[in-house]
RNA sequence: GGUCCCGUAGUUCAACGGAUAGAAUAGAAGUUUCCUAAACUUUAGAUACAGGUUCGAUUCCUGUCGGGACCA
């Protein structure tokens, strides 16, 4: 159990033994004592001094009293400024916590639960490469999956592909007419890449046909209809929706290269999924949902024969699920293809990580789920996020100030390597070990860079601020971590000798206790609200203060030998809560760097 | 027209309604006979505006101004 747990129980109890009064464990407000004040932890008083009738002053010397008589191995001292009862926390419990901890690989995390957690993430459509929009939530995606893991879930990750629609057909039929059967392996090119490149210039093409068309005379809203090149692509698409053999072949080839393309990227970066959706499979579902929906009156149907909901009830408005040629909508699709993962999986909880310009879509889809009384509904979670936006703005694919994800890796890790050689410090690393590290390090800036803001927060991504690996990073928190490693080849393990507990701390010592002993609330804080800045922030502060005390403290050369031991298993701790941490973030620590 | 989100140091980010609003960068000044200076120490700098709720508001409510997203 945490301390602050520990105190916030113990404090209920003080509260109605002292004065019948009961008051929740979890209503008890709990801080971190400001550092300009004496204490470790402090109560904060006000929400119930009114109640009891009581001034602050007494009514904090009266549980203060009876905390230190009642939990010795909790409390060893407290003060008392205006409603803060500050308590100071045992040198002994702080040194048998990491006495406990400082070795365990689990520190942190929590046993099997028994609930399963499905996250969709990633989901990218087939007529183009992976940008930086898709990292963030890929990167989320797997932070979060790892998190619930971390927290006792079983995970199970997906992806719904959108392979089919009439994106694809504009790759398609702008390769049929300028590609001279060229191939990915042939010219060359990553199979996502050499699809864009198609996707790209059909808009160029597109864009040229109208402009020839309003010359010859035609009004804008004909010329952009009549375009041969939209036509084609539009014939394309009833091609393939009647199933037409040479167009599914194409079709199956192009998407088939993408998919290549978008492997090497997955493993690149170091994601996977327990199960893909292709939506070319599940665009028919949802039809069951709708004959139910009618049946039960959730829906009803117009003269035309289209289905709705309405939804005005709940401040929304009428949402169309079913057109009146018997075709489905996105969100009918949706609700079909969530019934399906719940007949396959059975989860608890379903997380869909979505960018926010879906927030309004997601909230239909949870609501019609719920009149519909599906078993799930309440399960559902919009794991939202902002935009990544440049520092000129929204990328725009028509400007090409679209950030592409290989490039943006492959720079991070030019820029690693680049910084690994002026620092010249692994000069005996081997080509492959030397690889490796730039991976780990340039990686790990990318995911850090764009995991350390809250997911729902629109973020600016600065490039040059992007390639700095110092400050609040994920190389600075690496360097910690190489850092306590290189202590360890020099000065040797910690012994299996039991820690003192009144030969006292300092501060800086205690500090990264306190911090050490938080690891485990701030998982299941990052875990309850889907959000692994919270993760990278803490690790960060762990990294900076053990960097303080690194500076400030000698390890090898310690005062006795009783120092060294607590020294060298603050370190073994910190170094892995901080793998760990970064762990949950799926970047990886360097030994060396 | 309707719904929703966001405005914090020059910049990028923090702060369950709690104490003197924290960091990081950029700026200024320092630290290397000693465990990795990708580090450490010191310094200066911010809650868009106007009301309200209360012991206390960056946080909650109302309005104004600015930015963004979505629905039709």
């Amino acid at each position: 159990m945490s301390i602050t747990t520990s105190l916030k129980q113990a404090a209920s109890i003080a509260l109605e033994a002292l004065y019948q009064y009961q008051l929740p464990a979890e209503n008890i407000l709990i801080n971190q004592t400001k550092p300009e004040f004496k204490g470790d932890y402090t109560i904060v008083l006000f929400s119930f001094v009114k109640e009891l009738k009581k001034s602050p002053d007494q009514l904090g010397q009266e549980l203060g009293d009876w905390l230190m008589a009642n939990e010795p191995g909790l409390v060893s001292g407290f003060n008392i400024i205006k409603g803060f009862l500050n308590l100071n926390i045992a040198d002994s419990y702080w040194t048998g916590f990491l006495q406990q901890e400082h070795a365990n690989p689990q520190i942190g995390r929590q046993v099997a639960n028994g609930q399963k957690v499905m996250i969709e993430y990633a989901s990218p459509n087939t007529n183009k490469p992976l940008h930086l929009g898709h990292l963030r939530n890929i990167f989320l995606g797997w932070s979060v999956a790892e998190i619930f893991r971390a927290c006792g879930y079983e995970v199970v990750k997906t992806c719904i592909v959108n392979d089919r629609g009439i994106h694809i057909c504009k790759s398609m039929i702008t390769w049929q007419l300028f590609g001279k059967n060229a191939t990915p392996q042939d010219t060359n090119t990553k199979g996502d890449h050499f699809v864009g490149e198609y996707y790209v210039k059909f808009n160029d093409e597109y864009k040229r046909q109208v402009q020839e068309l309003l010359d010859a005379g035609s009004a804008k809203n004909i010329a952009e209809k009549e375009a041969p090149i939209m036509k084609a692509a539009q014939q394309m698409l009833l091609g393939w929706e009647s199933g037409k053999p040479e167009v599914m072949a194409l079709w199956r080839e192009m998407n088939e290269w993408v998919y290549e393309g978008f492997d090497t990227t997955y493993k690149r970066i170091g994601t996977d999924f327990d199960k893909v959706y292709y939506e070319s499979n599940t665009y028919l579902l949802g039809r069951e949902a709708v004959k139910v929906g009618l049946e039960k009156g959730v829906f009803f149907k117009k003269e035309d024969g289209s289905v709705w909901i309405d939804l005005t009830a709940d401040g929304l408005d009428e949402k169309l699920v079913m057109r009146k040629d018997g075709t489905s909508v996105y969100i009918t699709q949706d609700i079909g293809l969530a019934m399906q993962k719940y007949e396959q999986y059975g989860m608890n909880k379903s997380i869909y990580v979505i960018g926010d310009e879906q927030n309004y879509h997601m909230k239909v889809l949870q609501l019609i789920c719920k009149k519909l009384h599906l078993a799930y509904a309440d399960g559902i979670y919009h794991l939202s996020y902002g935009m990544v936006e440049l520092p000129t703005g929204r990328m725009k694919s028509r400007e090409g100030t679209v950030v592409d994800a290989d490039d943006i890796v492959d720079e991070m890790e030019k820029v690693a390597q680049q910084k690994t050689e002026e620092l010249g410090k692994v000069k005996d690393f081997t080509g492959d070990e030397l690889t490796q590290l730039y991976t780990t390090l340039g990686l790990g800036a990318l995911k850090f860079y764009l995991l350390r803001v809250e997911p729902k927060k629109k973020m600016v991504f600065n490039p040059e601020e992007s390639i700095d690996f110092h400050g609040f990073t994920a190389p600075f928190v690496q360097y910690t971590h190489a850092r306590i490693k290189s202590v360890f080849r020099k000065v040797g393990e910690t012994t299996s000798e039991a820690l003192n507990p009144n030969s006292g701390l300092l501060k800086l010592e205690r500090d990264l206790i306190v911090l050490l002993e938080q690891y485990g609330s701030v998982i299941e804080q990052a875990c309850s609200e889907m959000n692994p800045s919270l993760l990278a922030l803490y690790v960060f502060n762990l990294a900076k203060t053990f960097n303080s005390f690194f500076a400030e403290h000698s390890i090898a050369n310690a005062e006795t030998e009783e120092k060294k031991q607590l020294r060298l298993m603050i370190s073994q701790a910190t170094a892995g809560v901080i793998a760990s941490g970064m762990q949950l973030m799926g970047i990886t620590v360097p030994e060396r760097m």
